[in-house]
DNA sequence: AAACCATTCAACCGCCGAACG
DNA sequence: ACGTTCGGCGGTTGAATGGTT
C-alpha cells in the first residue's frame, strides 16, 4: 500500500526523550489531527504510524501505565473469553488501558496460565497449553419479552452522552452482568476517572408473566453498549 | 564474573476497511 | 467503479532486563 511506504531516511527504533517532548508538546498544543502531517509539523523524522503509536501507547496523558490490578485482570480474562484476541475492543472496556498493553499483558502473563475459561482464580492453574478461544462477534439484537431470564439481575450500561436512544434495537458490543446480592447490586468496580463515558447500573424490569410485553430497560436513557459478564447473552438471545 | 536463558514490552510490519476524489 | 490515502488493528520482533547456572 502506497500510504505505508516511508522514506528510507525515517528514523526507527526506540524514541528519545527529545522526540517525546517534540511530539507531546505539538499534540497537546494542536490536537491529534492528521497523523500524516504531525511528524513534519512537530519536527520529527518519524513516520505517521510511529508517531501515532508512540502517542497512543505511551505519551498520551489519558493512559494508565503500570501494574494491572485484580479488577482489570478479571475483566481482561472475561472479555477475552468472550471476544478472543480483539484487543482494541477489550481495551476499550478497561478505562485508560491501551490495546497494546492489554495484548502484551495477555501474551506475557495470562496466555500460558489460562486454561479453559474466564475467571482469574483459574488463571492460577499452571499449564503450557494455550487457551483456545472462539470469538463471539457482536451483533445487533432486538430486545423482547424473552429476556425474562434476567430477573433479579442488574445490567451495567456504558452510556455516551452523544449516543441516541435506539429503542427496541439495541446494539450490543459487550456484555456485562451483575448478580444481585440481598437485593443489592454488586458494585461495579470500573472507574469513571478520565474517561468519556459513564458506567451506570440499571435494574432489569421483568414482567409478571412471560406473555406480557415488557420494557426491560429505561427507555429514557441513551443506549451505548450493554455488557454482561458470566453469560453469553448473544447465544442466549439466539433462541 | 561470565555465559546463558527467559521474560517483558515498546515498536514495527502488513493488512484491512472507510472515506474521498 | 476504481485507485489512493489514512486511521486502525492484530501479529510479531528484538532490545533490554532479570534470573539462573
Amino acid at each position: 500500500m502506497e500510504g505505508d511506504i516511508v522514506p528510507l531516511s525515517v528514523r526507527k527504533g526506540a524514541w528519545t526523550a527529545e522526540e517525546d517532548t517534540l511530539l507531546s508538546s505539538y499534540i497537546l498544543k494542536n490536537g491529534e489531527g492528521n497523523w500524516n502531517l504531525i511528524p513534519k509539523k512537530a519536527g520529527l523524522n518519524r513516520c505517521r504510524k510511529s508517531c501515532r503509536l508512540r502517542w497512543l501507547n505511551y505519551l498520551s496523558p489519558h493512559i494508565k501505565r503500570g501494574v494491572f490490578e485484580y479488577d482489570e485482570i478479571d475483566l481482561i480474562v472475561r472479555l477475552h473469553n468472550l471476544l478472543g484476541n480483539r484487543w482494541s475492543l477489550i481495551a476499550g472496556r478497561i478505562p485508560r488501558r491501551t490495546a497494546n498493553d492489554v495484548k502484551n499483558f495477555w501474551n506475557s502473563h495470562l496466555k500460558k496460565v489460562i486454561k479453559t475459561n474466564s475467571t482469574v482464580e483459574r488463571a492460577n492453574i499452571n499449564s503450557d497449553t494455550p487457551n483456545k478461544v472462539e470469538a463471539i462477534r457482536p451483533r445487533t439484537h432486538t430486545f423482547t419479552k424473552r429476556l425474562i431470564f434476567v430477573k433479579d439481575k442488574y445490567v451495567t450500561l456504558r452510556t455516551h452522552d452523544n449516543m441516541e436512544c435506539n429503542q427496541g434495537n439495541v446494539p450490543i458490543q459487550e456484555p456485562v452482568y451483575k448478580e444481585m446480592e440481598n437485593n443489592i447490586p454488586i458494585q461495579n468496580d470500573i472507574s469513571n476517572e478520565g474517561v468519556d463515558h459513564m458506567w451506570k447500573q440499571y435494574p432489569c424490569l421483568v414482567a409478571e408473566k412471560e406473555q406480557e410485553d415488557v420494557t426491560l430497560f429505561d427507555p429514557n436513557i441513551d443506549w451505548g453498549d450493554i455488557s454482561v459478564e458470566n453469560i453469553n447473552i448473544w447465544s442466549l438471545l439466539e433462541d
